[in-house]
DNA sequence: ACAATAACATGACAAAAATCATAAAAATTG
DNA sequence: CAATTTTTATGATTTTTGTCATGTTATTGT
């Protein structure tokens, strides 16, 4: 990663900031902030941290796109969630004084602030709100695990994949040509459905055959969004 | 629920307090919540905590069994956990401001401490330690709910069973005769393994048959650890 | 731009797991 | 304790999904 790269913004300054979980930081604690921080950069493909090992700090993601993933017996990815713009990662492993249960991966180039160990148990030590908006994100987090765990028993591979297909643009939402915002390969899309990377491109195919979505390359559209919550027994 | 049936132990005398996440508190701390909470006993199968629903507090089981779970599209069951004695359960949604996003029923008749919001979040509010350990446990449970997450999209089910059973030994121990110390049903493991209970049916008699498990009704005791784990995959 | 590499696509087949059917054994309850 | 319901067990079959093979198309790096 490098250091000081591009963003020589300052927390106090970032626009990110209000959907953060820094948006309840005082001036002073900002500032602090700021000053403890580094701006790094990763090119799309690096590996932010490493599963296995014990980070000294979390990212903010600045600008950029990341994938957090473990590796499965046979060496196979499963990504457990993506990251965007404003999002803190590598928390959950600092927090429980655990290995890191995951590694991060850029899935484009990528801005982010490191912010040590140190200054974020300074937050949490002396600023309850802030503590309290780290326990509701993971608690958050904890709900999303029980409703992915419950999808990968009982749904269809089908259902799974429709529904990520939305959880993508949830995520990521569109670019300007109304593509899902983001680039995966098929073996991505299937690591995060859990299933045989030929599974994802023959469904995917289907889709496009039932003009659910439009597919080029790895630019997706939705076209039926309301047919994809169908297919994906999506209620919520 | 039944109100103060039995266990009218104060928390102060808990012989559970020390592997509980109260174990940091003051004396007048666990003053306040003796106080606080009150002793309820739940018989097996009654359920403590509806999912969707908003509860006003949390329950920490003080000797029983309960098992956590979603309902998915079907209606069938997924298992997201088991609780034991000295756990708490129901502080996700509490803390993330959600809806329950699981039900929990109690595996045995079960005596149980409800302890109100407001006592859970003053403690909270009050106690930078209590506050971290809260913390520990969520990122902690985030971190198992990964690995879960992809034991369920990359292992077989014949390697979730084994790792399952393995499971159940970590949690509840054994009893006088070295069985697993519960009582499930066959379709209760498999709504924890994420298959069709025929397959747990199938796969329990095939390992019977390779004498790595005894089975006697519900009574499952395990003769052979290591091959389990073999079989099941489980590196840690 | 071009070669090398990685990703995509599709068919054929195999394996895993679900479903359906039926019977026997246990557990529960009036 | 007899009756009813639930659970366990097993076979037969279907469905779903994964794997392997092969060719094509995109990407990437020099």
């Amino acid at each position: 990663m490098t250091k000081n790269a591009q963003i020589p913004l300052s927390c106090e300054l970032c626009s990110l900031r209000d959907k953060s979980i820094f948006r309840d930081l005082g001036d002073v604690e900002l500032k602090e902030l700021s000053d403890a921080k580094s701006c790094v950069y990763f090119k799309k493909g690096q590996i932010l941290m490493h599963e296995g090992s014990r980070p000294n700090g979390v990212f903010c993601l600045h600008h950029g796109k990341a994938k957090i993933f473990r590796l499965g017996t046979e060496g196979k990815e499963q990504i457990i969630r993506f990251a965007k713009d404003g999002d803190l990662i590598g928390y959950r492993s600092l927090l429980s004084d655990e290995n890191l249960s995951a590694s991060i991966s850029a899935l484009e180039d990528t801005h982010a602030c490191y912010i040590p160990k140190s200054a974020l148990l300074h937050l949490i030590e002396t600023n309850p709100k802030f503590s309290l908006n780290i326990m509701k994100l993971s608690c958050h987090e904890l709900g999303q695990a029980g409703k992915i765990i419950t999808n990968l028993a009982q749904k269809s591979v089908r259902e799974r994949l429709a529904e990520i297909l939305l959880l993508i643009d949830a995520t990521f939402g569109l670019d300007e040509d109304d593509n899902l915002n983001v680039s995966l390969t098929r073996e991505e899309i299937a690591n995060m459905v859990g299933t045989a990377t030929e599974s994802v491109i023959r469904l995917l195919s289907e889709f496009k055959d039932d003009d659910l979505i439009t597919v080029k390359g790895r630019k997706i559209k939705i076209n039926n969004k309301s047919s994809l919550i169908k297919i994906g027994n999506v209620y919520d």
